[in-house]
DNA sequence: TTTCTACCAACCTATTTGGTAGGTAGATGT
DNA sequence: ACATCTACCTACCAAATAGGTTGGTAGAAA
């Protein structure tokens, strides 16, 4: 599997702060009822997308998380990378795998490459306002 | 990581067995060394392929594998989801997985579908051929 | 009957996945 | 000051997956 939940729950998480764009912040008791998901689950999520800048949450009551940009600007790929860390389909096109040393012969390193363009060039083409 | 080594070895295991196609049977004792493979993880893998009936395998001296079709007629995705199972980037879209009950409200399900679509049509579109 | 080969089953270690439990830190309302 | 609400952090856990190893058995050829 490519995409875990964790990737897959983060962007729905950011789907649902962006349908709630205009409430200034959104506690993620909320979000976690409307999407059944595990609450305790999404707060170890959270805080990488905090640091990728996506979103910024605040503390106490009346708090939550909101985006920090437009849905227009933001892209899947972007949600998916920071929440996987990768989405390399082959372990030897991860950042920081071991070079091969087959690399220069192996016949289908060059398919891989090919497919990982792909998915990216996918991913990077879909924005947050593109699947509300 | 959607391709495991599993499926990426039986791959290269293939293209060698394209490679030596004159030859009437390939030890895998050979292929192994060439590819610089475990023989015995390989020997675990092979009875998917010839099950699957890509390559043919004859006991004793003399023995080993060999393609049963045509290199041109054999493509990377039969080889990959013979070996890997499935080839969905996703849970919810693997052969036998439970219906998903936010199915039908799902807003990023589509996106997935049609990654899925691509990923196949990708390596339906590569034959062994290809790779040599 | 020895030798070579595919094939099969049990086991193993490390990592990833998908959480839960139990807090702490900061902001707000009373 | 205090209770309450929220993000955020740490430790732990069970199940699955990855990537093998070990030790064979079965079948065919020399």
């Amino acid at each position: 599997m490519m995409i875990s939940t964790r990737g897959r729950y983060a962007l729905r998480v950011m789907l649902d702060l962006a349908e709630h764009k205009d409430a200034e912040y959104v506690p993620m008791k909320e979000v976690a009822q409307r999407q059944e998901l595990s609450l305790k689950y999404m707060e170890r999520i959270m805080p990488a997308l905090v640091k990728g800048g996506l979103v910024e949450g605040v503390h106490g009551k009346g708090g939550g998380y909101r985006l920090v940009g437009d849905p227009k600007e933001c892209t899947v790929g972007d949600v998916l990378r920071l929440t996987e860390g990768d989405l390399a389909p082959i372990a030897c096109l991860t950042h920081g795998a071991v070079p091969c040393s087959r690399a220069g012969q192996c016949k289908t390193l060059p398919m891989w490459t090919k497919l990982y363009g792909m998915i990216n060039e996918f991913f990077n083409g879909i924005t947050l306002n593109d699947l509300l």
